[in-house]
DNA sequence: CAGCTTGTACGATGATCGTCGTACAAGGGT
DNA sequence: ACCCTTGTACGACGATCATCGTACAAGCTG
């Protein structure tokens, strides 16, 4: 893309707590963060998390994560690779990020993502070559 | 006060994880809840804290943490005394209170706090029978 | 009772947020 | 070379938010 250097990401020893809980209070970002942690390791890119949102919105929802300090951004090709900021949230916020996607799983993150990711499959198969539209459209 | 039944408060299982963390990310509520946690047990009323805010932005600070389920808040004569609802909360929500609360501390709001609550005993001080004004007026 | 204190209710206002559409850039296929 | 896929940038729009001022209610206390 036309980012002239790399992308900018905020040090580990600046996150800052209202910016991290920010970020983890919208639904959508919730739910990327979730599905990020499922596999750790492993590298997502941004289009394959089932969200039922545009284009457009999901670079935004990354941005926000990524300005947080909860995610990190590779760029890869055409793609951006999003890895989890596991160690750096760990090492500042201690034990924030665990007992937040075990509250999320108990919730209703993982339903309406399992949810998501099924219909933008059904999705997928019925119209085949549409890359957009928000999960339901 | 003028509100028929007693306060509304979110039963115990039905605390939002979405809502919890919103209420988390305003510095001001982070503020009420750390001074809130210090002193567990005790009651405090709203005009406790060297809030840096007016009194309706204060009502409306408390009003959110309360429909959040993050604190209890019970009338007593003309004050309402606040709690942490800290059982409902670690149930629902495990060691997520901890955390936030112990990264607050590493972080600024006891710092900010301190601060406020000295510049608060300064006005009161200097002109006694000020009793609202944002901290610096 | 009169006044003071504590907090609520009800706008109003400016800022931020989530969402979208359109246009465009960059890289990988054929 | 051409398109297609992936993602960004920018502008717009409605909703929510944090803040305030003013007016008022409820309970103490002189």
């Amino acid at each position: 893309m036309h980012t002239t250097e790399s992308i900018v990401h905020p040090a580990a020893e600046e996150l800052e707590l209202g910016a991290v809980l920010h970020a983890l209070s919208d639904p959508v970002r919730l739910q990327i963060v979730a599905k990020l942690a499922q596999s750790d390791e492993a590298d997502h890119t941004c289009g394959s998390f089932g969200l039922p949102v545009t284009k457009s919105t999901c670079t935004h929802h990354f941005k926000v994560l990524r300005e947080a300090g909860v995610i990190q951004q590779r760029p890869q090709g055409t793609t951006r690779l999003n890895r989890l900021r596991r160690a750096d949230l760990d090492a500042r916020f201690p034990g924030l990020l665990d007992c937040v996607l075990k509250a999320a799983e108990h919730a209703d993150v993982i339903a309406v993502d399992s949810e998501a990711s099924l219909e933008s499959v059904v999705a997928a198969a019925v119209a085949p070559g549409t890359a957009d539209s928000p999960a339901v459209a």
